[in-house]
DNA sequence: ATAGGGTTAG
């Protein structure tokens, strides 16, 4: 597949005819190429932790208090990003060679202007009226009111055709049937009446219908029919080929009709092109799609909407910020006016890129420029707020959407109902949820008893989390995985041991598949819970996850080597989705801590660090080293801490250099119901005796000052030796 | 749905 890719790419092998053959003229691309560069820089620039690569994301969702318009956010942009960089080592050779020169530029008159794409959009036919339309309506409509699986019956009414089916009447029935299995017997129909020749368009019209239904296998049966019987492809054939093998995932076989095009001598037009763009940008090949972009500028190609569209969707997907700039840059610079669905996609693009801020300026840049948001905007929007945690901004966007009526949809009620549960907006979302009940279309899923599960149950509210438990069985709404783990924890929380077990064995013997967050949270109750408890908890979990159960096991065990439990729990990560990863680790800190295994919780804490869970933990500036315990459970931040002044107390101990100020972040606890760290961290550095005191205007730091350090140390030292 | 390309939920 790789290699059929880059063959793609490689427009040496674009056998196109306007194409210059002379192997010693520069590439179309290179006139754009520095605009290129621009790129491989940034898409490449994401580094993995060692050997599980997790990939963690920070979402960076500081607030900021000015809020400047976006331009006017993007103008230092301009200045940095086009400045010449270095040549950036993850290329490949050849696009080393490219970039090392520069200042290379296509300037040969002679020749035609290399292209890649036709920048005339093929013309359609126009239609003429039918005075038989009528009639041909109300036959299609028989056509396909018929019993879907009774051909012959289907073959009854054909018989009836209230008008000749000639060219025009059997193009209108044609484009009027709905089903492919229809469309496709109609269309075998007219072939074998032999009346007129079958031209382009009949073909079109029913892959149409055929991709409709998702039939690849149909579409490329007919494309090859075509070629058979010496029917022309054109530039809507194949776009209709290409993005119906898009939506069946065969994307080998729509840059395999793309790459016929140029081997047949037809260029694709913008429409085929972005098409491909998007098969590209699906495969998440940046490069490559990039590349074309570039060079389809070359050509002169003016790119729509649309094709910015896709590029945002794709630098979204990547959570690529740059990529993001670049889009809006680039439609800034060609004059390109963003539409509905490109202000959209950005939005949602900004989102995943974490940018709340920038998000709230292109909104508003989109409300001034005269576009009304639609379902889809306000849906992107308030789950921006939401996982920002940005109350006010998303309680001043729902007033807005009610004031302005905006439109709602089922999606919006539910991400309303999931921006209340990260807020913890109990009264709100009880509010919305009512009112769902009480409307027609919109009636409460399994995502509106999630979100509210996950409301009561971060809420600590389990009686009414309980409630809609039973409610959910009564109005035959299906409990899913998600709602499961949010039960499971409040019910956990409030040690309520034996509804946890009924509610999991229910859920299991429902169908759902315990998955790692389920596991997880599980592990965390594991962790607080003693006596029998432990054991029916960990009867679930081993229902759930058995090679976890016997870690646990092996974790116990006092003769368990070091080296065993590595190589145990490399393995588990590694089974394990990424971003359960920390909270396994997290949760078996805790659990030997729990059971007094010190030594075990320090070894775990040490793999964790080791296999990149926490990036960060400790950071060094010339002036203060700080400990960043904010995304650790309880023990795993006292092992932290623990660990963090053995070091200190050696270093003090070889009169090593230590910077001014010394602190540990807890984090601030912007969740509602997360403010549990900072205490428990509090008593810990107490119990310790530790020199760090709570600081005075910043909230969740300890802070400790070079001399208290050294000088606990060494009163340390002397309070040891005295009493031995 | 009247021959072709792009956007919404843990």
């Amino acid at each position: 597949m790789a290699a059929k890719l880059s063959a793609v790419l490689d427009v040496h092998q674009w056998n196109t005819p306007s194409y210059p053959t002379d192997k010693k003229q520069p590439p179309p691309y290179f006139t754009r190429i520095s605009t290129h560069k621009r790129f491989t820089i940034s898409c490449t620039s994401s580094k993995s932790p060692p050997k599980l690569s997790p990939n963690n994301k920070t979402e960076s969702s500081s607030r900021k208090r000015k809020n400047p318009s976006l331009s006017d956010q993007l103008k230092p942009l301009s200045t940095t990003i086009l400045a010449d960089q270095p040549p950036n080592p993850h290329q490949s050779p050849q696009q080393q060679k490219l970039l090392s020169k520069p200042k290379s530029i296509w300037v040969n008159p002679t020749k035609p202007k290399p292209s890649v794409l036709s920048l005339q959009r093929q013309k359609r036919s126009s239609y003429s009226y039918n005075p038989q339309i009528r009639d041909l309506k109300l036959f299609a409509k028989k056509l396909n009111d018929s019993d879907p699986l009774d051909e012959a019956a289907f073959q009854a009414i054909l018989a009836e055709i209230p008008h000749p089916p000639n060219r025009e009447n059997a193009l209108l029935v044609l484009n009027s049937l709905r089903s492919w299995e229809k469309t496709l017997l109609f269309f075998n129909w007219i072939r074998t009446l032999n009346l007129f020749p079958i031209e382009t368009i009949f073909y079109n019209v029913t892959m149409k219908s055929l991709r409709y239904g998702r039939q690849f296998q149909h579409i490329e049966n007919l494309a090859n029919e075509m070629i058979e019987n010496g029917v022309e492809l054109d530039n809507i054939t194949y776009s209709t080929i290409i993005t119906c093998a898009k939506r069946c995932n065969l994307f080998d076989k729509a840059v395999e009709w793309f790459e016929r095009m140029y081997r047949t001598g037809l260029m694709p037009d913008e429409v085929t092109y972005s098409a491909v763009l998007d098969v590209y940008a699906k495969l998440r090949k940046v490069e490559e799609v990039m590349s074309l972009y570039e060079r389809g500028r070359a050509s002169g190609w003016k790119p729509d909407a649309i094709a910015f569209a896709v590029l945002g969707k794709m630098f979204g997907e990547a959570g690529d910020y740059d990529g993001i700039r670049y889009v809006l840059e680039e439609m800034k610079s060609l004059g390109v006016q963003p539409n509905l669905v490109v202000y959209n996609t950005l939005l949602e693009a900004m989102g995943k890129a974490g940018k709340p801020g920038l998000a709230r300026s292109l909104f508003e840049e989109m409300v001034d420029s005269g576009i009304d948001p639609d379902e889809k905007t306000l849906t992107a929007l308030i789950k921006i707020y939401g996982k920002a945690r940005w109350a006010k901004d998303a309680l001043e966007l729902w007033d807005r959407m009610k004031s302005n009526g905006w439109p709602m949809d089922f999606i919006l009620y539910n991400s309303l109902l999931s921006m209340c549960a990260d807020l913890g907006l109990e009264e709100e979302a009880e509010g919305l949820f009512e009112n769902m009940k009480g409307s027609e279309y919109c009636k409460p899923d399994s995502w509106s008893y999630t979100a509210m599960l996950n409301i009561y149950g971060s809420g600590g509210n389990v009686d009414k989390a309980m409630k809609l438990f039973e409610e959910m069985s009564e109005n035959g709404v299906e409990l899913n995985v998600m709602g499961c783990t949010c039960l499971i924890q409040c019910l956990g929380r409030a040690k309520r041991i034996d509804d946890l077990v009924r509610v999991f064995q229910i859920s299991v013997d429902g169908g759902i598949k315990p998955d790692d967050r389920l596991c997880g949270c599980l592990l965390s109750v594991v962790s607080y819970c003693d006596g029998e408890d432990v054991n029916k908890v960990l009867a679930c979990l081993l229902r759930a996850n058995p090679t976890l159960v016997a870690f646990i096991k092996l974790l116990e065990k006092e003769e368990t080597h070091f080296e065993n439990v590595k190589e145990e729990f490399k393995g588990i990560l590694s089974n394990t989705a990424v971003d359960a990863r920390r909270p396994f680790c997290n949760c078996l800190i805790d659990i030997c801590r729990n059971r007094d295994l010190h030594e075990r919780a320090h070894e775990l804490l040490y793999m964790g660090t080791v296999y990149g869970l926490y990036p960060g933990l400790h950071t060094k500036a010339a002036e203060e080293w700080r400990l960043n315990v904010r995304s650790l459970s309880v023990g795993a931040a006292h092992t932290a801490f623990e660990e963090w002044l053995g070091t200190l107390t050696k270093m003090v101990q070889r009169q090593e250099a230590l910077p001014e100020l010394l602190s540990a972040s807890t984090g601030a606890g912007t969740h509602k119901y997360s403010q549990g760290l900072g205490n428990a961290f509090a008593s810990h550095v107490e119990k310790l005796a530790a020199p760090f005191r709570i600081s005075d205007n910043k909230a969740g730091l300890f802070v400790a000052t070079r001399e208290d350090v050294t000088s606990w140390v060494q009163s340390r030292a002397t309070s040891l030796a005295s009493t031995t």
